[in-house]
DNA sequence: AAACTTAATATTGTTAACAATCCTCATTGA
DNA sequence: TCAATGAGGATTGTTAACAATATTAAGTTT
């Protein structure tokens, strides 16, 4: 995970930072150095600051010029009930558009992807559990809107960082069983139901 | 515009190239070189790199491996709606926590960017008129959630490059009168409804 | 002529060195 | 004691050269 990078680095430096971050693995505040993060991922410093700088962007971090990076504060209640509110707008959306086009083998993914979520649950491991239940949601999100997922990572990834629900992995699993199965049935109004019961 | 940048270029890169974006220089699908503006900027190709992967994550344009950005397909009309939405719940949020906390000086600085964008109107310069309305949205964005205000920038970007209403310069003043009486007489109720008016 | 190689070019990805800026802390002076 | 100053180090910002990859075009074979 530290090492060994070869081409594109950005993006995975970018997915390991975010599931740092995700997991709480650095204090809110905290400033993030380019130099240390080379070191650890073994590259020189451009391909971290684009990691940072697409971080940044997706408010994960702050920026200061001159100053560098450190994790962002995190969202008051009200402003997290609005980035909540724009999440479920916008995958509901996809949800939608998801169950009028899905073919046999996006609902297999999907079943894939569901099953990685419950070998996560039971190893109990938070990195993967969140990884995993992004990866699911996020299934939905680039087939039916491409154009609008790195947007909807932006607020997922907010939304969970404030604070993390995912310690219950019993009611995750459930949570998520009943939505997938509501999707693969294109039952639109039982998924939509179980969705905004799951994205709170 | 196009040289004389000292430090800190990826700012306003990046700000130049959104202007462009949005007023439509560059047509959808047009792959963007980096070199290229490197001459323009008259910098080096590193502080256009950045710029170039934050707009990326705005969505303005598209990142392919290897291959560089090219500015992205216009937003089908349903996705539109939903970003609109999403819009238009962050800045009723923003606007109502603009009234409830702003002092004598933000009125002030309301009004003068009110009067800015009056000018540009009477110039009939479309980027102008564009920068203006942004600007002046933005203002209470950043004053009620900084933390919020790239996401919100992103939205309006995507809603505002898919067709621009900004041709109605009358139309524009007006609603934007509207909107910032509204807002100065604290009057919460009509300033959302002219809002709801206003971002469409 | 069509399909496949291969060389040449163009473009992006990465790196290390250098420049500019910020921060720390000891020193100075009142 | 305390504020102002300035040197030194730490950190970010920029650049140009190089590496890796993609694209193009010409040449070859069938």
């Amino acid at each position: 995970m530290q090492y060994g990078l070869k081409n594109n680095d950005r993006e995975s430096i970018c997915d390991a930072l975010r599931k740092d971050l995700l997991t709480g693995k650095f204090a809110f505040e905290q400033p993030i150095r380019e130099q240390k993060l080379a070191e650890r991922f073994g590259t020189s410093r451009g391909p971290v600051r684009d990691a940072l700088l697409r971080l940044t962007q997706e408010g994960v971090l702050v920026y200061e010029p001159n100053k560098g990076v450190r994790v962002s504060s995190p969202l008051s209640d009200a402003e997290r009930d609005v980035v909540v509110a724009m999440r479920l707008r916008l995958e509901k959306f996809c949800v939608e558009e998801f169950i009028r086009d899905a073919k046999e083998h996006h609902f297999l993914q999907l079943s894939f992807l569901l099953e990685r979520l419950h070998l996560a649950c039971e190893r109990a491991s938070l990195p993967e559990v969140a990884e995993c239940d992004l990866a699911l949601h996020r299934y939905w999100v680039a087939q039916a809107s491409p154009h609008l997922e790195s947007l909807w990572l932006g607020l997922s990834v907010r939304m969970i960082m404030k604070y993390s629900r995912l310690s219950n992995y019993q009611q995750v699993i459930e949570e998520h069983n009943k939505i997938i199965h509501a999707v693969i049935e294109r039952d639109l109004e039982k998924a939509l139901f179980y969705l905004e019961e799951n994205v709170i």
